[in-house]
RNA sequence: GGGCUCGUGGUCCAGUGGUUAAGACGCUACCUUGACAUGGUAGAUAUCCCCGGUUCGAAUCCGGGCGGGCCCACCA
């Protein structure tokens, strides 16, 4: 019997029943079709958020469908482990470390928030493989990363080259632009004198004096009348030096004096015009942050420099103008010193001369909803310069190079997975000693193969069977990284074919008051929180409720509520199913017509729900279910069919149970991949016996049965004088359960249907007269 | 500034050319009817952002505007 309330105790029961029978495994390749899932990893924070349990609870429906469609299901766990957050972690805890040891602990560390992160999964009821998991840290992984580096070296897409990169010179270290925060500061707005070609002043304007020793050209903007005459002369700068006067189209004709000076480097822009305009680059700050090769001003800090330069201008009245502006400066996120831009030798992938093949590939990738591509398309169009592979960092995979400190030139490691503390030593052709990198790689190096870990290359006997990956679900806003390094590197620099068949996007979940969630505001919802009030079903009917539209979307208390309302109903008429079920027989007599309208009913509701399945759209899936089983099922067809449960009439009984038996079966089966816990129960409790399967996941996915239209239009009529008769008693206030006499001046409905309405809505006679209600007066049941 | 996206009862959201615009939450009235009061029956509440166009017909398609959101670029 099933209990008497749905409990986390039951859906505690089947997770680890689940684990223990390994139901998820993947038990190796078959003669079923395959159906890998490029599952995002984690970064592995220890915390699992409502972002992470909309975007999952997504590809476990997708999973748990497709196992019933027939699928080998391939959905290993994937964890993305390395990165500057845990080492920051790490560092806090354990102090400064040997480099070996400190890796070593941020694997420790890593582990334990893996556990955490699990636990969480395996409440929602996440299904995906656990004993074939990858981490990003694990050697195997780390010899594919730089396989596939080696490979794309080979084809002149890896190399080593100058480049300026964001850098803390508190820290001393190099940063992705993820490690930076923009701050807001007030700065003053210099106007400085040059010179032009005749000698006549010109001005432009600048809030960094200081870098005009590394100044290698002035700026106008083309349609810019006041400075066309100088196109392709030269100008002198403050400090005399003659540098070109270029059009350009990114210059600002409003701001300051509509002439600028690009200096290398003050700001991301003067790298695009470096590079634009292949402009020669000028070194002004040392390894210290400090100038150098400005005569006077070497040895200091770019802000006092700035000072004491503004006094020279001053005094060679050259400042013609200072105004005050805002401006946002990025700074290191830990220490909030402002970054500078140094230029230093790095490895890169090859973007700018792909971005074409890239963009041709992923328009054979199925987009839903399509209107992610745009923003693949967008990043490929603006990307100014190459992608920058390398990390001075510690927690990372080894670039498995050598370089030459002497000629520069580079070499593979021979053998992988490479270490550079345990790299044989390597000499390089001009006789010099070579060096073994010591640089690791980008995050989104190691997971921009994660399609081709899921398939298992390139060793893994028949790994082309699951590539392309079926499915690759992840978020929009990471589409410029995961998805446009996936395509590039696993597609084009590897296998030359797409990565996956569909890419499925989901958007960002919000606090409840539309704003992000975030610490600082307090309004921070996690799925751990939530499992303490809320059964898993729910959160995940939560999920399917929320949409596959990749639109970011409040999180909702009224949508949870509501799926805890919804699983209850479906649990007591589960309840109520079974009990009226006892010493039914397995028979089927003949149908009325409204056992008849109830299986049509779900006729449509299964091919709703596969239509909606099969295109990702949950939410659809989810309201048809919601609508089908409350509205049809529970409000009409329970209580149509009460009177024949009860009643005396074998026959009509029989049918009834027959009809209870087939909806409530095929309903908990189109339930299951979105409330795997609730079908399952209700399965061992109620149908186990009559297939023999020893779980609901494998169980075929329904199918329409016989079609009766016809019935469904008639019962439609019929439905419409009993929802007439319960108004009236409504307003009479009389209640639905009591007994009464309808008055009818006629009816088209047929003689059966008659006979049903005055069953359902307990009528003890019709009689002929303009239409009306009458309660029986309940003398009889007062002598009884 | 560029791209994308959205704008539907008090709130959230479905519907993407065709009879009285679906549902949820909330609200009102009634009903302790033998699965469920985490329930049932009924009810009120919508200029479908604005303007123009296409069409026999537009919430739905097109153009323009206004207003949110996201991403990118942000001023030297």
């Amino acid at each position: 019997m099933l209990d008497k309330r749905f409990s986390q105790a039951i859906e505690e029961k089947w997770q680890t029943e689940w684990e223990k029978r390994g139901t998820y495994t993947f038990r190796g390749l078959d003669e079923r079709p395959t159906y890998a899932i490029d599952t995002p990893p984690p970064f592995t924070s220890g915390e699992l958020h409502m972002g992470h349990t909309l975007s999952y609870a997504y590809f476990d429906f997708v999973a748990r469908y497709k196992r019933m469609r027939g699928f080998n299901v391939y959905y290993p766990q994937g964890w993305d482990t390395q990165g500057f957050p845990t080492e920051t972690k790490v560092e806090k805890k354990c102090g400064r470390l040997p480099c070996g040891l400190f890796r070593e602990k941020c694997r420790e560390w890593t582990a334990q928030m893996i556990d955490k992160m699990k636990d969480t999964m395996v409440r929602l009821g996440f299904s995906p493989d656990w004993e074939h998991q990858y981490l990003t840290m694990d050697s195997e992984y780390h010899r594919k990363v730089q396989l596939s580096l080696h490979l794309m070296y080979d084809k002149d897409m890896v190399y080593r080259s100058e480049h300026p990169v964001f850098w803390c010179y508190k820290c001393n270290s190099a940063l992705a632009k993820t490690d930076t925060d923009d701050l807001e500061r007030e700065t003053l707005l210099n106007h400085i004198l040059f010179k032009g070609p005749e000698g006549e002043g010109l001005v432009i304007a600048t809030t960094r004096p200081e870098l005009m020793y590394a100044c290698v050209a002035v700026m106008y903007h083309p349609d810019d009348e006041r400075y066309k005459n100088l196109e392709g002369k030269e100008v002198t700068t403050a400090l005399g030096k003659k540098v070109p006067v270029l059009p350009d189209r990114d210059v600002d004709k409003e701001y300051g004096t509509g002439l600028l000076m690009v200096c290398t480097f003050g700001d991301k822009q003067d790298i695009v015009w470096a590079y634009r305009h292949k402009l020669p680059i000028v070194s002004i700050l040392d390894g210290r942050g400090k100038l150098t090769g400005t005569g006077g001003f070497d040895g200091l800090k770019p802000k006092e420099a700035r000072e004491k330069i503004i006094e020279k201008f001053r005094e060679e009245e050259k400042i013609l103008k200072q105004e005050k502006t805002t401006q946002v400066v990025k700074v290191h996120d830990r220490c909030k010193t402002p970054v500078e831009y140094a230029l230093s030798k790095q490895w890169f992938a090859d973007i700018t001369n792909h971005r074409e093949e890239i963009k041709k590939m992923a328009r054979e990738v199925r987009w839903v909803p399509e209107f992610g591509i745009n923003y693949l398309d967008d990043w490929a169009d603006s990307v100014e310069w190459d992608w920058v592979i390398s990390r001075q960092r510690h927690f990372g995979t080894p670039l498995p190079f050598y370089y030459c400190p002497k000629c520069g030139e580079t070499e593979k490691a021979d053998e992988l997975p490479f270490y550079p503390e345990k790299a044989p030593e390597k000499a390089c052709s001009c006789g010099e000693k070579m060096k073994p990198e010591e640089s690791v790689c980008d995050c989104w190096v190691d997971s921009s193969i994660t399609p081709l870990m899921v398939a298992g290359w390139p060793d893994r006997e028949g790994w082309e069977r699951m590539y392309p990956n079926a499915l690759r679900p992840q978020g929009v806003e990471i589409i410029r990284t995961w998805a446009f390094y996936t395509i590039y590197r696993s597609g084009i620099g590897i296998t030359g074919k797409k990565p996956w068949d569909v890419v499925l996007l989901n958007g960002n979940v919000l606090a409840p008051d539309g704003r992000k969630m975030s610490k600082s505001l307090g309004n921070v919802i996690s799925p751990t929180d939530l499992l303490k009030q809320y059964p898993a079903d729910a959160l995940r009917q939560w999920a399917a409720m929320s949409g596959a539209m990749a639109k970011d979307r409040p999180f909702s208390y009224e949508d949870i509520k509501f799926a805890k309302s919804f699983l209850n109903k479906v649990w007591n008429a589960a309840k109520f199913v079974q009990k009226s079920l006892e010493g039914y027989d397995g028979s089927s007599p003949p149908l009325s017509d409204i056992d008849k309208w109830i299986l049509e009913s779900m006729n449509k509701a299964t091919e709703e729900c596969t239509d909606a399945m099969e295109n990702y759209e949950f939410h659809r899936c989810a309201r048809k279910l919601h609508d089908f089983f409350w509205h049809d099922f529970c409000d009409d067809y329970l209580e149509y069919v009460k009177y024949r449960i009860y009643g005396e009439d074998e026959e009509s009984r029989k049918a009834a149970q027959h009809t209870l038996h087939e909806v409530l079966y095929s309903f908990i089966k189109l339930l299951a991949p979105i409330s795997p816990h609730i079908s399952e129960e209700i399965y061992h409790e109620m149908f186990k016996s009559r297939e023999g399967e020893d779980t609901i996941n494998f169980m075929p996915w329904p199918e329409p049965g016989p079609r009766f239209a016809k019935e469904h239009r008639k019962v439609g009529q019929m439905r419409e004088l009993v929802s007439k008769i319960r108004q009236a008693k409504a307003s009479e206030k009389i209640s639905q359960g009591a007994e009464i006499l309808l008055y009818l001046p006629g009816t088209e409905l047929p003689e059966e249907m008659l006979e049903e309405v005055k069953n359902i809505t307990r009528i003890k006679e019709i009689n002929e007269g303009e239409f009306k209600i009458e309660k029986v007066e309940e003398e009889k049941e007062k002598e009884a």
